[in-house]
DNA sequence: CCTATGATGATCT
DNA sequence: GATCATCATAGGT
């Protein structure tokens, strides 16, 4: 016997609390994106904790950009990033407000709209592949900067938003480094998946660019 | 399965 | 000019 997914809204409290508590949170949870086409539903399977100014690993390192604005407003906004020239990541920012902390949305099942997201994603061989991968997630659920500063508490209308959907059981969150976060910001343990889960991306350690000629 | 590499442009120094 | 919270592809095992 297993329960159904929970439909209501997280809460805004959900988001306002310590990165760290919230990133395993977050798995299980329900992530709908409500596209002109029709909407698209994921069931988070993997997160990356990125916790702002004293992390070394976050794009708030260094303080408050143009780009960055959203990660230092209050909790429960997406923080929509470009990066690699071609590609979008999608993080939801935590509180405390001021922390500029937020949650990497890694890898996901989709449910709802797996026909919307197939058309997105023509190279995925395996629908385990449609969002395996923060860019392939982002991709799939046709998430770009447009989307920057949504409120994803505000309910399903919005055109993203977040729902309690089943949360896991401790004993089957793993956690490990994160991916692609090289220097002192290797150290910590702050990538959270659902373990055995088809869906969560392998891991790659942190390799420097070679220069180009 | 695995590893190596090019693509591509905004952002920051 | 270098870096980047990545991915698709090519080719080897």
């Amino acid at each position: 016997m297993t329960e159904s997914p929970d439909r209501r809204p997280l809460p805004r409290d959900f988001f306002d609390r310590p990165v760290l508590e919230v990133a395993p949170d977050l798995l299980g949870r329900t992530l709908i994106r409500d596209t002109d086409d029709g909407p698209i539903e994921l069931r988070l399977t993997e997160v990356e904790a990125y916790a702002g100014a004293i992390d070394p690993g976050s794009h708030a390192f260094r303080g408050r950009t143009d780009r960055n604005a959203v990660m230092f407003g209050p909790p429960g906004h997406a923080y929509v990033y470009f990066t690699y020239g071609m590609w979008h990541c999608l993080n939801l920012v935590c509180g405390p407000e001021g922390m500029a902390s937020g949650v990497l949305l890694r890898a996901g099942e989709i449910g709802v709209g797996v026909e919307l997201a197939r058309k997105r994603r023509l190279s995925a061989r395996h629908d385990r592949e449609l969002a395996k991968g923060p860019a392939r997630l982002a991709t799939a659920l046709d998430v770009d900067r447009a989307l920057n500063g949504t409120d994803v508490c505000a309910g399903p209308e919005a055109p993203l938003s977040i729902l309690a959907g089943t949360p896991v059981p401790p004993d089957q969150v793993r956690s490990g480094p994160r991916t692609g976060v090289g220097g002192d910001g290797a150290v910590h343990p702050w990538r959270f998946w659902i373990g055995d889960d088809p869906s969560v991306s392998p891991y790659r350690a942190h390799a420097p660019r070679k220069r180009r000629t």
